[in-house]
RNA sequence: UCCUCAGUAGCUCAGUUGGUUAGAGCAUCUGACUGUUAAUCAGAGGGUCACUGGUUCGAGCCCAGUCUGAGGAGCCA
């Protein structure tokens, strides 16, 4: 008898039942010795399998441990038990694989995060990280999902780039030279000329620059791909190596991207409620029970479903940095002297403790800021009429901070090649990039989206480490 | 990188003002039971108290350094 296998998902939706079935997966529980709960990745839920265990060899019985891999067939039928509607009644168990319970971590009890963090080639077998990762994948269908209706093209910019101009913090050098031994110039510095690409190349920060050469040409296109920082940073909201979604787009003004922005995060939000409710009320519930322990005031305001729909039906608050001073230097923490970095003039940077102030606290919703003084934003950022702010945009969202950063990019050689000129970079290193100026250049616009943070918010869980397969982060490339 | 906190059984954690043989739950093993939902009941095994050095008659507890982890800050997405 050959049986094309079900899974686990499509069992537990099956009528009428009375069907010979045959199903793959992994012991999650194995209860007096007769009720094997069985999941195979399809769905957080099990598949229970019930075994009259007189008519099984007790050999074969002791092998069925949480973890093990298993082939059950037998007949679908309605459960007698409350917990579930269907279960099997086995006939045949095949052992794929054991697992020895003596030696096996993922036992079916609670675990720290932290402690699953160091088998994270195991924790996709728990509910948590299974579901997580489930809604992770629904999200990165969505995006391209969205942008593909949307009229935009998918590019993949490159991972390794020439450009040292990007700005966007430290780099991971990419080089065939031999690290113990490298060519030298006659000057004593390392020879680059000799290396692969004969000049020094590093992994890309953003692939933003590419993106504006391509919507150039394409209209509308964004990258989603991965993205390598090597700063020292140890927070649960940064990685040495995560995945970012960049949108670019012709002929858009920063106020067609900011609108942009704020449907993309809805319309993905809105996709994983309507398919991933089964993992969202789970993680919805986690989340309650570890917050039972801590007091009131650092709960969270609203259930994990309810934030995010929250989120889709209302609007972000759109506000000037120059309006946004104002609040803060208005604001009951800073006239108390509540802030660590006081407010006090316009033109400083905002602190961590500032935007949530007003994402948390004063507007108790997301935040667009846009319009910052042009010296503490990046130099290809367009600048307005003033002379003193750039058409920046940054997404503040509660418990993240930011989560998109974003600008209408400069479209004028002139004012780029001053601006330029101004930071001290050189030219030649941005040829390419200044020839989109000089040939055929328009308005438009794009920003940068971290997909882990949405993937953090989107699960509710507290550590980005938690939210990629395998995180990299300074001292930490195991697996 | 800076600040703060932590490291005790396979896992989660308790361990009083420094005092004799370091405890619990889960997991494991043995037995009982068998329509269970993290099954239940009885018993058993399981420890270099992160590491190195110091103080003391005596250190899991005090001190110094190192390592690892977490939270916060900076950098940013």
């Amino acid at each position: 008898m050959k049986m094309t296998p079900y899974s686990v998902k499509s069992l537990l939706a099956t009528t009428p039942l009375l069907q010979e079935v045959v199903v793959n997966g992994w012991v999650k529980t194995f209860r007096s010795n007769r009720f094997i709960a069985l999941n195979d990745g399809s769905t957080l839920e099990n598949i229970q399998c019930v075994v009259d265990f007189e008519q099984f060899d007790e050999a074969l019985l002791k092998q069925i441990a949480t973890g093990a891999a298993l082939r059950v067939s037998g007949t679908l039928v309605e459960s007698q038990g409350k917990g579930q509607k269907v279960e099997i009644l086995v006939k045949e168990i095949f052992v794929h694989g054991t697992a020895d319970p003596e030696t096996y971590p993922i036992q079916p009890k609670k675990h720290s995060l932290e402690f699953l963090r160091e088998k994270a080639h195991l924790r996709v077998r728990t509910n948590t990280f299974a579901a997580v990762m489930r809604v992770r994948s629904a999200l990165a269908f969505a995006i391209h999902k969205y942008f593909r209706e949307q009229g935009f093209y998918y590019m993949h910019a490159p991972i390794i780039t020439g450009s040292d101009a990007e700005g966007a913090g430290e780099m991971f050098r990419v080089t065939t030279l031999d690290a113990r031994n490298p060519p030298l110039t006659d000057t004593g510095e390392v020879n680059y000329r000799e290396d692969f690409f004969g000049k020094e190349t590093n992994l890309t920060v953003s692939g933003q620059l590419e993106a504006e050469a391509f919507a150039m040409g394409l209209g509308k296109v964004y990258t989603f791909g991965p993205t390598f920082r090597a700063e020292n940073s140890n927070t649960s909201r940064h990685l040495a190596e995560f995945w970012m979604i960049e949108p670019e787009m012709a002929f858009y003004d920063l106020d067609a991207n900011m609108d942009l922005a704020e449907d993309f995060i809805k319309y993905v939000l809105t996709y994983v409620l309507e398919h991933c409710g089964t993992d969202l009320e789970f993680l919805e519930q986690r989340l309650l029970q570890e917050e039972k322990s801590r007091p009131q005031a650092e709960r969270s305001a609203m259930p994990l479903r309810e934030k995010l729909q929250f989120i889709v039906d209302n609007q972000f608050k759109r506000v000037t940095y120059t309006e946004a001073i104002d609040i803060l230097k208005n604001s009951k923490p800073n006239k108390k002297k509540k802030f660590q970095y006081p407010i006090e003039e316009w033109g400083t940077d905002l602190q961590s403790e500032h935007e949530r102030y007003l994402v948390e606290k004063h507007f108790q919703c997301p935040v667009i800021l846009f319009d910052y003084p042009a010296k503490i934003k990046a130099f290809y950022m367009r600048l307005n009429e003033d002379q003193k702010t750039v058409r920046a945009m940054d997404i503040l969202f509660p418990g993240i901070g930011e989560i998109v950063g974003g600008s209408q990019r400069e479209e004028r050689l002139d004012v780029l090649r001053q601006k330029i000129a101004v930071l001290g970079i050189d030219e030649k290193e941005l040829w390419w990039y200044l020839e989109l100026r000089k040939f055929g250049t328009a308005v438009h616009s794009g920003f940068g989206l971290g997909f882990e943070r949405l993937v953090l918010f989107a699960t509710g869980m507290g550590n980005i480490r938690d939210v990629i397969p395998f995180p990299r982060t300074p001292q930490n490339a195991e697996f």
